[in-house]
DNA sequence: AAGATATTTCGATTAAGATAGAAATACCGA
DNA sequence: TCGGTATTTCTATCTTAATCGAAATATCTT
């Protein structure tokens, strides 16, 4: 059964609709931006202006498509974009695009 | 107001949601393979076995984002991938993990 | 104009997601 | 052990999304 490529698209489906909401694209994007380190959950929220329990919340939904990694360090909880999976995602939605099609064109995209 | 950034962000943020369903994320894929031409919304039906109703409206979501283009060929819609609308959300993607941080490789994306 | 086919819109149901205050848990330092 | 800070879980509300059958619309053909 080759269902191996349903599980992937199906992986990357949740993983693309964990990203497709303005506080979690924000997240991610600030967790790349400290990459590796990345950053602590308070300090996410209050850059970002999200109460508590709804940060943990949007944390929990981006951990859970395997989008970011977290550690504790004593009382605090260490966030990190997890660099794995956002390359399998590129990775996918750059062949799909530039080489099992060839709709986009790579310098328009790495310029 | 340097609000230009945060509308960007507003709108990766809704082509990512848009695509991050199975059954979306599938009508790209079909789309972009039979790009640029596209396909008749019957024929996605038939190819990915989603009810007609359902179907439309998905192509309607991604139509509202700007992920797909329409063009009526008689009593036939055809669809189509939008590659701009791809390049700019791929070129998203690709500065914030690759160029802004340095958190993925290109050369594991590209290759 | 009428029948046939393609597609959308309507109407309805069911499920999922976003948000946040309040309470609970985890850990540290004294 | 106790108080303090960090974070999550609980509970609740409200909105949005996915699905699909049936009816409506659009276009072609004859």
């Amino acid at each position: 059964m080759g269902n191996r490529e349903s599980e992937d698209l199906s992986r990357f489906a949740d993983m693309l609709s964990a990203m497709g909401t303005e506080p979690r694209l924000r997240i991610m994007r600030l967790l790349l931006s400290a990459h590796p380190e990345g950053m602590v959950a308070g300090e996410i929220g209050a850059a970002l202006e999200i109460a508590g329990s709804t940060l943990s919340h949007h944390l929990e939904r981006l951990r859970n498509e395997g989008l970011v990694t977290v550690r504790r360090e004593g009382t605090f909880l260490w966030y990190s974009a997890n660099a794995v999976a956002l390359q399998d995602l590129l990775r996918f939605l750059y062949a799909e695009c530039c080489t099992r099609s060839r709709a986009c064109e790579p310098r328009k995209i790495l310029a």
